[in-house]
DNA sequence: CACTATCAAATTGAATTCAATCTGAGGCAA
DNA sequence: TTGCCTCAGATTGAATTCAATTTGATAGTG
């Protein structure tokens, strides 16, 4: 039955989205992007003020977040960003890399047309990043190829398990810096990515997934071993 | 016979890990082994007398499993017992078969002597299992089993990924009834798998562990695609 | 000087209170 | 009857309040 319909003010009524929710959100991008660094204390407080809430929404979201692993709860003590050690580092890589293998695999049977062609494209921007030695193009087109791999996956459960465990690599600051060699060698994995899709070859693409984090596991385990690196406590705080 | 001085000391002492944890654990249990059916309706107020506590943490654990995916909020409506379509359970299926494939991989390089030992002990059990029709006795070996696995794996992060997912499964009621037929390939399955262990054969042990999952899948669709059963709605209910 | 004990301020944990929204039973008109 | 409307009670969402614990500064002691 049509009844008027009720008037909608987008911005005078409460999100239909809880408060946890958002300040969730809003507090992972911001870990996940660096603005606040591993080890940085929460006060619930000063993040409440900010945010215009109570602590109480503000408790809940930072409950979830812990659940998630992005930040540690010691009782009494506040929250913290979590840092990872390199041990957690590597663990992390190597269960993005099995989940990417099997995103690979339900991809390669499941991919449009139209997203082969994103891939395709972001084939070629890679390359045009690594002629123009433009590292940050490089990762952003390669980053956002996986994430069409983890889309066309159609399985949304994968695709929030890996997002949970991509995200705790991107607050550790992560940063695989290519020598211009392994750059080459990725961009030919890239290839055989691309070709694996086409062909629809699914469980290759699967080992060929596993093999490529993998080799940028190893690349990492051997930059760490020779410098120890932490991030600098108490940077980002929010006091 | 002394009155005792105290309240119980369960309750009275101020247990070391905070009450919105103990709650999640408590409420994720019930779902788990079925206490609590999918669908059911939680009521806050109901729960939280139940405990003995404010609605203030409980709401914190619910926030939580729903992050799990254990239930679902609904905004201004209540908290239910997330119930799995039959595409969830394919798609955890998949994502456990993934983490168990990897958490092969690690246990045939880092698994120990003993944990073998246990292994093989179990393997026994499965098999008078068999031999005895003892379906129950054998999927309990048959979880202590991979359970090892998981351990052996020495990985945090993917034990806490797999025991999410698997918690879903569990909670989803699933059960692989077993024809005959399929318990027997199911042992010989566990007779490569164990063999694997002792030799170290990493990636072999992955790829039947994955193989291993995916029979279990296909028995799960085989099944499905014939009767769509649905939990009575309100079952377990906690009013 | 190093080390410990102590205690007020700061901070977190949980209960209570208040506000917003939903649900469902009954009334009413077609 | 059937369908819609209304409104009170139930329920959830969030703020506030109160209690428990930690922290850090300070003073005292060997």
């Amino acid at each position: 039955m049509r009844h008027e319909a009720k008037r909608t003010p987008t911005d005078a009524v409460p999100s239909r989205t809880s408060m946890h929710e958002r300040l969730a959100d809003e507090l992972r991008e911001m870990i996940v992007d660096g603005r606040l660094a591993p080890g940085a204390r929460i006060n619930e407080a000063e993040v409440a003020e900010r945010f215009s809430v109570s602590r109480t929404p503000l408790r809940e979201a930072l409950k979830v977040l812990a659940a998630e692993g992005m930040v540690e709860l010691r009782p009494h003590s506040g929250a913290r960003v979590a840092s990872l050690t390199t041990a957690d580092l590597v663990d992390a890589f190597r269960v993005i890399g099995a989940l990417e293998g099997l995103a690979g695999e339900l991809a390669a049977q499941r991919i449009t047309e139209d997203e082969l062609d994103e891939v395709r494209h972001l084939q070629d921007e890679m390359n045009e990043a690594f002629a123009t030695n433009d590292l940050a193009r490089y990762f952003h087109a390669n980053q956002a190829t996986h994430d069409i791999i983890l889309t066309a996956a159609r399985n949304p459960l994968l695709q929030k398990q890996y997002r949970s465990v991509s995200g705790l690599l991107a607050a550790a600051r992560f940063r695989a810096n290519l020598s211009r060699e392994r750059w080459a060698h990725a961009l030919k994995e890239h290839e055989v990515i691309l070709a694996l899709l086409e062909l629809r070859q699914s469980a290759q693409l699967g080992d060929v997934l596993r093999a490529h984090l993998n080799n940028k596991l190893e690349s990492l385990v051997r930059r760490t071993e020779a410098s120890t690196e932490n991030a600098p406590p108490g940077k980002g705080d929010f006091r």
